[in-house]
DNA sequence: CCCTCAGATGCAACAACTTGCAAGAGCGAG
DNA sequence: CTCGCTCTTGCAAGTTGTTGCATCTGAGGG
């Protein structure tokens, strides 16, 4: 089975309808296997078909997002980033001095997540945190640099 | 010493200049006592002051977040919360369901970042995080309403 | 009390989305 | 294969927030 067929079934499957400005959003975002932002997907998809509207790819990124098929993602203070949700899920740290993005492991997380629980019996949904700091090393740097 | 002028002397100790604009968004905000959109603080500066512009309201808002007189928030995907900080540091649940903002505690977050701290030495700045999720009530109306 | 100048502001253009509406297109029924 | 319902899409206008630039002003030095 290809690619496309693949997403086609995924689409189905999530109730949506087969379109090619679905399945070229959903391409863009499972070759780039990272983090996109609207507007490289925008790009993307328009390089293989310009004939699609700007709004079309904000709906379909929103929509996918609902369906849990990608992961919406605010870095910061800047863009929105997409990303293809077939791996485990996982986490960021960004650095905010730096703007380097580490993965997270989801262990952490999930106990975090437990204990929200255990404690609010709040049903946290952490499927995608970005978690804003300052990475070891920039501390290392700016202790430096203050001396 | 009046509101005001405490005010100013915060934002003498910050390095800015004592300017009407800045006095009023940071006034605006400590009587809200409570998370306000820029939309809602644009609001009401203007409605004390017309002329302020809102790029300027937007950028002192900005310049307040950077000094950490006020906190930064988005909730879940509409705009951004703007928030006096006086307070001890605390976070919020919120429910994607029903949209409803519950306060968290500091300890639990602060458990989750020396966590982080230890596992990856990074130091994570949690100073008002926003987590989503269902709370208690939605997920027992849905699972009264599924049945 | 006046000068100076970096920081602050207003304005308008720009960027990043969002939305209303009419036209177009999957896909299940017949 | 055709019909038709409903989901999608394109377009254009509307929000929300940012930025470049010229002007203005707070506040320390003279």
């Amino acid at each position: 089975m290809t690619s496309r067929e693949e997403s086609a079934e995924t689409l189905r499957r999530a109730g949506h309808r087969v379109t090619s400005a679905k399945l070229l959003v959903m391409e863009a975002l499972r070759h780039a296997g990272d983090h996109l932002s609207a507007t490289s997907v925008i790009y993307q998809v328009r390089r293989d078909a310009p004939h699609v509207s700007e709004s079309t790819v904000y709906r379909t990124l929103g929509a996918l997002r609902d369906s849990r098929l990608i992961s919406e993602t605010t870095f910061g203070h800047g863009e929105v980033a997409y990303e293809w949700l077939e791996k485990r899920p996982h986490h960021h740290l960004v650095c905010s001095q730096c703007g380097v993005v580490y993965e997270l492991s989801d262990e952490v997380v999930i106990g975090f997540a437990k204990q929200l629980s255990d404690t609010h019996g709040f049903d946290a949904d952490l499927q995608h945190l970005a978690v804003p700091g300052i990475c070891l090393d920039c501390s290392r740097g700016s202790e430096v640099a203050g001396k």
